[in-house]
DNA sequence: CAACTGACGATAG
DNA sequence: CCTATCGCCAGTT
Protein backbone atom coordinates (compact mmCIF):
# COMPACT_ATOMS: atom_id res chain seq x y z
CA UNK A 1 0.00 0.00 0.00
CA UNK A 2 1.12 3.23 -0.72
CA UNK A 3 1.35 4.79 2.66
CA UNK A 4 2.89 8.35 1.77
CA UNK A 5 -0.49 9.94 3.38
CA UNK A 6 1.59 11.63 6.66
CA UNK A 7 4.94 13.49 5.57
CA UNK A 8 6.14 12.49 9.03
CA UNK A 9 8.75 9.88 9.01
CA UNK A 10 7.18 6.07 10.02
CA UNK A 11 9.91 6.29 12.93
CA UNK A 12 8.10 9.32 14.53
CA UNK A 13 4.92 7.52 13.79
CA UNK A 14 6.18 4.60 15.76
CA UNK A 15 7.21 6.45 18.34
CA UNK A 16 3.54 7.99 19.04
CA UNK A 17 2.16 4.52 18.98
CA UNK A 18 4.58 3.42 21.44
CA UNK A 19 4.19 6.11 24.07
CA UNK A 20 0.25 5.68 23.76
CA UNK A 21 0.61 1.82 24.39
CA UNK A 22 2.45 2.24 27.65
CA UNK A 23 -0.18 0.30 30.21
CA UNK A 24 -1.02 2.03 33.47
CA UNK A 25 1.22 1.14 36.73
CA UNK A 26 4.70 0.98 34.08
CA UNK A 27 7.15 3.13 33.09
CA UNK A 28 9.16 3.38 30.11
CA UNK A 29 12.45 5.09 28.72
CA UNK A 30 13.25 7.33 25.68
CA UNK A 31 15.55 5.16 24.15
CA UNK A 32 13.58 1.84 24.70
CA UNK A 33 10.72 3.54 22.88
CA UNK A 34 13.29 5.01 19.82
CA UNK A 35 14.55 1.11 19.58
CA UNK A 36 11.09 -0.12 19.65
CA UNK A 37 10.08 2.67 17.10
CA UNK A 38 13.15 1.21 14.78
CA UNK A 39 16.15 3.57 16.01
CA UNK A 40 18.20 2.84 19.38
CA UNK A 41 19.13 6.60 18.67
CA UNK A 42 16.16 8.19 18.09
CA UNK A 43 15.53 9.26 22.32
CA UNK A 44 15.34 13.05 20.76
CA UNK A 45 13.00 12.65 18.73
CA UNK A 46 10.73 11.19 21.90
CA UNK A 47 11.20 13.95 23.65
CA UNK A 48 10.23 16.07 20.65
CA UNK A 49 7.22 14.11 20.11
CA UNK A 50 6.41 14.49 24.09
CA UNK A 51 6.98 18.17 24.11
CA UNK A 52 4.47 18.34 20.71
CA UNK A 53 2.04 15.74 21.23
CA UNK A 54 1.40 15.04 24.78
CA UNK A 55 -1.66 17.26 25.40
CA UNK A 56 -2.88 16.86 21.77
CA UNK A 57 -2.82 13.13 21.16
CA UNK A 58 -3.35 12.93 25.30
CA UNK A 59 0.09 10.73 25.63
CA UNK A 60 0.76 9.68 29.26
CA UNK A 61 4.30 11.76 28.89
CA UNK A 62 4.90 10.94 32.42
CA UNK A 63 5.08 7.50 31.91
CA UNK A 64 8.26 8.08 29.52
CA UNK A 65 12.23 8.70 31.87
CA UNK A 66 15.68 8.72 31.00
CA UNK A 67 17.64 5.46 30.75
CA UNK A 68 18.74 5.58 34.89
CA UNK A 69 15.16 5.47 35.50
CA UNK A 70 14.98 8.84 36.73
CA UNK A 71 12.65 11.59 36.19
CA UNK A 72 14.54 13.84 33.93
CA UNK A 73 12.79 17.00 34.46
CA UNK A 74 14.03 19.72 37.44
CA UNK A 75 12.30 20.76 40.74
CA UNK A 76 10.39 23.36 39.82
CA UNK A 77 10.26 22.58 35.90
CA UNK A 78 7.69 19.59 36.27
CA UNK A 79 9.51 17.50 38.30
CA UNK A 80 7.15 17.44 41.52
CA UNK A 81 4.48 16.73 38.90
CA UNK A 82 5.57 13.86 36.86
CA UNK A 83 6.54 12.42 40.70
CA UNK A 84 3.13 12.52 41.77
CA UNK A 85 1.63 11.09 38.50
CA UNK A 86 3.49 7.95 38.80
CA UNK A 87 2.69 7.82 42.45
CA UNK A 88 -0.78 7.98 41.61
CA UNK A 89 -0.23 4.80 39.46
CA UNK A 90 1.10 3.26 42.22
CA UNK A 91 4.67 3.22 40.98
CA UNK A 92 7.31 4.26 43.88
CA UNK A 93 9.00 6.80 43.07
CA UNK A 94 12.60 7.88 45.22
CA UNK A 95 12.48 11.26 46.86
CA UNK A 96 15.72 11.97 43.68
CA UNK A 97 12.79 11.29 41.24
CA UNK A 98 14.08 7.38 40.46
CA UNK A 99 12.42 4.60 39.61
CA UNK A 100 13.16 1.04 40.24
CA UNK A 101 13.11 -0.05 36.57
CA UNK A 102 13.36 -4.22 37.42
CA UNK A 103 9.22 -3.96 38.30
CA UNK A 104 8.39 -1.12 36.67
CA UNK A 105 10.23 -1.09 33.31
CA UNK A 106 7.18 -1.89 30.28
CA UNK A 107 9.17 -3.64 27.36
CA UNK A 108 6.99 -2.70 24.12
CA UNK A 109 5.53 -6.84 23.33
CA UNK A 110 5.86 -5.73 19.59
CA UNK A 111 9.39 -6.88 19.89
C1' DC B 1 17.24 29.55 4.57
C1' DA B 2 20.60 28.54 8.69
C1' DA B 3 20.99 27.89 13.39
C1' DC B 4 19.06 26.62 17.65
C1' DT B 5 16.17 23.89 20.76
C1' DG B 6 14.06 19.83 23.22
C1' DA B 7 12.18 15.86 29.26
C1' DC B 8 18.05 11.54 25.60
C1' DG B 9 21.21 7.53 24.19
C1' DA B 10 25.20 5.20 22.66
C1' DT B 11 29.92 5.20 22.07
C1' DA B 12 34.67 6.75 22.84
C1' DG B 13 38.36 8.31 25.73
C1' DC C 1 32.87 7.19 37.09
C1' DC C 2 32.94 11.53 34.26
C1' DT C 3 33.08 14.37 30.01
C1' DA C 4 32.66 15.05 25.10
C1' DT C 5 30.63 14.18 20.62
C1' DC C 6 27.48 12.44 17.19
C1' DG C 7 22.93 10.92 15.99
C1' DC C 8 17.82 11.56 15.45
C1' DC C 9 13.30 14.55 13.94
C1' DA C 10 10.38 18.50 13.77
C1' DG C 11 9.31 23.03 15.28
C1' DT C 12 10.90 27.90 16.27
C1' DT C 13 13.53 31.98 15.79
Amino acid sequence: MAQEEKKRSEFTRRVIEVISSIPFGRVTTYGAVAAAAGNPRGARVVVWVLNSSSERENLPWHRVINSKGGISLKPGYGFELQKQLLESEHIAVSNEGYIDLGKYLWRSTAR
